[in-house]
DNA sequence: TTGTACGCGTTATCAA
DNA sequence: TTGATAACGCGTACAA
């Protein structure tokens, strides 16, 4: 590692052109001694220290992607397609800004905490943030905060958000399935919050719109962890019989739904409707193709970025960025043929 | 951000005492003392600057993971399962062993190197290096590198690498297609270089021990640029009513050609056999579900990662570590029915 | 146009 | 047991 102190001395030269030179700072320095500078720069192929650069002008060129991983769903947070495509649109445009990512995943907030403070990163981005996560983390962390995907009306005095119109999502899904004729709608999910929250609320708005009657028993919840998951899926498969089509709240749902139908011999969408939340490849490939709610993530991570950005370099943003969704009509919602217990009897 | 001086005044001490007990060296520390200290030092929330420790340690307790893209293939190579889900272990890893991890991703090898030597990380793990990649990287840089997946007998003076069985993987499943009854099998990738290549050399393996001829024609080419990548599976499509099976490169592969196969009517495995490799959630929920060679992406990462800490630490590694593959047969490869072009007399 | 000198926060050496 | 003080490499005010 060659040092600016070693190439002025090998140079005969102050650390001062050196640097200037460096800086682009051309008018400070003497057409003659630039070029000469500039030459042996790249002979010795110089990089500067980053952390010798940082301490000095107290920045870090740093962004930090922290990510909260539930306890109960994933062993490893990355495999979730859609936390992964959206690292990597963040990825591209943090790298295009000529800024790095530092990646942190954790099941807790209190060491994601710390590790931002220590790498006294330039701004933060911050993913699956239950309850007052965000709140506690901008109450420590005092420069820019973007989250993706947080519902908190009081979050959004502390930081920005990136999320998406989930609640109309699945209302427009729904309104689509009763607009084909069906009439006992179930929901699956894993939990209640956040994201999930508000596409049950779409589910029940496009319901209520078409007077339909509904209660807590129509709310499926999938049980994901791994010792479980199979029983569960089996539960959800024998409470189905009294629908004629399920709402999920993601592909991945809809995909291992259809995969335990299918091996019970109940077609899809003959003896009953599905439809996804995410339009990723699993449902892309799979047959029959499935009926989605399209989101862009790539967009979601690029808008995230680009926003925290804009906060660094001390412009303006909205605190609040809701992308919009779009149904993807495929084939595995159709209109209905029987209810599931129906078909049991003749059978 | 408080510094270690700012709490020496406070308390009216010196650095070096408050440093010595940040780094619980108690013993030159009275316990009266450090007691105060440690007290003072929860109080206000100390955390240390990681740009200062480092410039004064030449150490930077990061390790960089580089991932070289092809330019043909992905526009975000995170969107790939199992880069993925290898990243996700390295991470994982890392994290606990107390390191930090700097995520680049880039077409472009120079601009890897530049990164690398500016942040002075501790070792650097590289997947997606081809050719002469990696050791041009471990030329310009002198710490431990581990490389994952990359087939070069001349790197391996230079760097480790963490590799898989690929040979032997392919080679067991065409060997298990034959003993079905399976005459006319191609091969499927999209480049016949590094782990692509050791597949198909499996392949050729278990045809020779059969007796099998086999050509150039058995080894179809699949363009995957997304402009392209319709017109290139159907023209697999047509070609594959030769055959009674396909070995596909990946998982991926294998459901795509599977679900253009069902678009046109085609039955797998009653028409024609199938069979991946990698075995991730694409095959798994595909139904029928996908006969493919299992391989540990998650055990790849935490390899690759294990090993390239103890190499910081200075202990000896194997210069390569390769890891096995399984069966796993599940439902798309049956025995042979009659070649897809007998198929089209008849119909 | 060029150079000197200091500060950034930490660790380490060496006296006291 | 404690405290000055010098590094680490860079950027920059200020002086020359």
């Amino acid at each position: 590692m060659i040092t600016i102190k070693e190439i002025a001395q090998a140079l005969n030269m102050s650390t001062t052109t050196v640097s200037n030179v460096i800086h682009g700072k051309t008018g400070e320095v003497s057409e003659e001694k630039r070029q000469i500078i500039q030459d042996y720069l790249d002979k010795v192929e110089y990089v500067p220290n980053i952390n010798a650069r940082n301490l000095a002008q107290n920045e870090s060129k740093i962004i930090g992607v922290a990510l909260k991983a539930r306890a109960d769903k994933y062993d490893n947070l990355l495999k979730d397609p859609f936390v992964s495509e959206l690292i990597g649109a963040i990825e591209q445009t943090i790298k295009n800004a000529g800024y790095y990512m530092m990646l942190y995943i954790s099941r807790d907030i209190e060491k994601i905490m710390r590790r931002v403070s220590t790498w006294n990163v330039d701004g933060l981005i911050l993913f699956g943030m239950i309850g007052d996560d965000g709140i506690r983390v901008s109450k420590k962390y005092k420069k820019p905060i973007v989250c993706v995907d947080t519902y908190s009306i009081e979050g959004l005095k502390h930081f920005t958000n990136v999320g998406l119109d989930d609640e109309n999502g699945t209302y427009e899904m729904v309104k689509h399935m009763i607009s084909q004729g069906h009439k006992k709608i179930a929901f699956l999910s894993d939990n209640s919050n956040g994201v999930d929250f508000a596409r049950l609320s779409g589910y029940k708005r496009a319901l209520k719109e078409a007077g339909i009657k509904y209660s807590e028993k129509d709310f499926f919840k999938l049980r994901p962890r791994a010792e479980e998951v199979k029983e569960s899926i089996d539960e959800i498969c024998e409470r189905a019989r009294d629908y004629t089509a399920i709402m999920c709240v993601s592909d991945l749902y809809a995909v291992m739904l259809m995969a335990a139908f299918y091996d019970k011999g109940i077609r899809v969408p003959e003896d009953i409707s599905i439809a996804g939340f995410d339009d990723n490849q699993l449902g892309f490939y799979h047959r029959p193709a499935l009926t989605t709610v399209h989101q862009d993530v790539t967009l979601k991570g690029v808008t995230a970025a680009t926003t925290l950005l804009k906060q660094i370099n001390g412009e303006e943003t909205d605190n609040e960025i809701i992308l919009p969704t779009s149904l993807i009509i495929r084939d595995t919602v159709s209109i209905p043929r029987k209810k599931l217990s129906d078909l049991a009897h003749t059978s």
